[in-house]
DNA sequence: GCAAGCTGATATCCAATGGATAGTATATAG
DNA sequence: CTATATACTATCCATTGGATATCAGCTTGC
């Protein structure tokens, strides 16, 4: 994991009209990004490689194929992903705007390792063995 | 904005393997985080400095009190904010958790500069004057 | 050829969540 | 005494999500 970097006034100063403006970017994003399943069916694409709509489906308990396919056409018309029909087969891929997400997802990680893992897992995941 | 880093072989080998826990870190950070209006809420007290319920409220057009309420009760018991009343005023803070789950924000941040805003003002947000 | 079992979905129905709006308790201002 | 503000809570309806069944298209076994 990256070394941990303190905000400075610097950076307030940069982020702070960004806010203000008319379409702000994080809530931009948020709303793209925000709604249940979304960014744990890109990480799976992502980090586990998955592209199957049933891949996909089995690996998240709880996931309904309902909303499985209403989120990834959702995230078709954000381009996050796309759909490629290829030998009769149906995959989802992630382009290029779908792997700069994962910059989003490195973070809830390293949050999820900080605060959600049991206290001697969180150190083996951030020192290297 | 910190300079853009590509993900190696060696951050997969490292990321994989978490992503197998019982209780995957993502997952986890995701469930906590990623309800609605729950990161609007930090970035309005991480970057704008706002720590009153009307303040957030008002910044916020379509977030009513009874989901912000509910939004703050499930957020301190998370963790990532404290309820401090001071001189009979209510005040909301971010705890040191809470200015953790900053960089999230920082990651959505660069997220929808990239893809949310018009081409010229992202140039500008990214190439500092 | 045809039932059995995959696949990627869609349809129906009910539960949970969120949004609109009104109201409450307390305090301060005029 | 009324008006206004703050930090909520209550009621009600709309939207979203979850459980389950089903479907169309294709392959596989026999």
């Amino acid at each position: 994991m990256a070394r941990r970097r303190t905000r400075t006034e610097e950076d307030e100063r940069r982020i702070y009209p960004l806010l203000a403006y008319q379409a702000d970017p994080i809530r931009e994003s948020v709303k793209w990004l925000g709604r249940k399943w979304t960014l744990l069916i890109l990480r799976d694409m992502a980090f586990l490689k998955l592209t199957r709509f049933g891949q996909i489906l089995r690996n998240n308990p709880g996931l309904t194929p309902r909303v499985l396919a209403r989120r990834l056409r959702q995230m078709r018309e954000e381009g996050l992903v796309e759909r490629v029909v290829t030998e009769e087969k149906v995959a989802y891929r992630l382009t290029s705007r779908g792997e700069d997400a994962v910059f989003i997802l490195l973070a809830f990680l390293r949050y999820g390792i900080r605060h959600h893992l049991p206290p001697q897992a969180a150190r083996d995941a951030e020192t290297e063995s």
